[in-house]
DNA sequence: TCTTAACAGTTAGGCAGCCTAACCTTCCGA
DNA sequence: TCGGAAGGTTAGGCTGCCTAACTGTTAAGA
């Protein structure tokens, strides 16, 4: 990609990511008892198959502490439990429950009414760019973390570039 | 939209955005002094043409008392300064100073430099996919904010909807 | 076996963005 | 002139994110 262009595409990323993420929040927080936007995706995550607390932080690209305190957050509400192996007393299995596979449900409905409002607007042209936009965003940003995987650890499990 | 489509791309959004959000905002905190991510639309808005704090609210969709706070933290960093026409002096104005513009230019490049390593790997239509998805996902929250330049402010400045 | 290093997670402390409630100042119309 | 409306700011609170420091568990080597 020219470097204009990407850096065009960087400004856009910048601008109206923030925006998004303000608006889903404040329409999450509208509708009541509702995880927070940061939490969805790890209630998604957990309800392929249950994953220690390490795995969550990697697949989400945040430090340890960060997951040990967002998932002590979905424990309370009552939509995730933790479990210790017996094989391996150290790691923390997290498991969703029944209650937090309904919540995921109840959330994608809120949502799905908030947004077709908006959506409602566009013609199916775009629709469709749009839903292949947010495909190659999570190409890039979700399905392949930076250095995730491999990381050293105990400088957070973040890749070391990241590092505030 | 059929209604699973809708659902669907909800439950994109709200996985994704926050993921890119994360990724984006640790960029930028470990490239040093730069603006965090909710401020950088703040800074390209100012760009344009000077304005007042409730113009800026509104724009951002984010409340009058968290756009003071934001303007502060742009001011101590020397980024924009507020003034008090004469005209009406209940009013502050705002205006991004030389060392703003500066800013917002090095956060480009940053930006930049940062995605183009990820973007490197995406072929020349999964690009174009990624700039027009964003167009969308601009003209949808950004363009056109959902009650903004109507709603009837002390009850923040949002739409009804989305009071907390 | 015993010691030590590596590993998984938690706790403590701090920063920033977001909110509502309450407040101050300025303007304007009756 | 006086009271309400309008533009901002301050105070207090929540959440997500971070690093540093700590606890408990496992594994490896003398």
């Amino acid at each position: 990609m020219p470097r204009t262009e990407t850096r065009d595409t960087a400004r856009q990323i910048l601008e109206i990511i923030p925006v998004v993420m303000r608006t889903v929040a404040a329409e999450l927080r509208s509708a009541g008892e509702m995880p927070a936007p940061a939490h969805f995706g790890l209630l998604t995550i957990l309800g392929d198959q249950p994953r220690t607390l390490t795995e969550l932080a990697l697949l989400q690209g945040v430090s340890l502490p960060t997951m040990s305190n967002s998932i002590s957050t979905l424990v309370q509400r009552g939509w995730v439990k933790r479990s210790s192996p017996a094989k391996d007393r150290r790691v923390v299995l997290i498991e969703v429950t029944p209650l937090g596979r309904a919540t995921v449900e109840r959330v994608g409905k809120a949502a799905e009414a908030h947004l077709s409002e908006r959506l409602g607007t566009l013609d199916a042209a775009s629709r469709r760019r749009l839903r292949a936009g947010l495909g190659v965003l999570r190409a890039v940003f979700a399905d392949a973390p930076p250095a995730a995987l491999r990381s050293s650890r105990r400088t957070s499990a973040r890749t070391p570039a990241s590092n505030g």
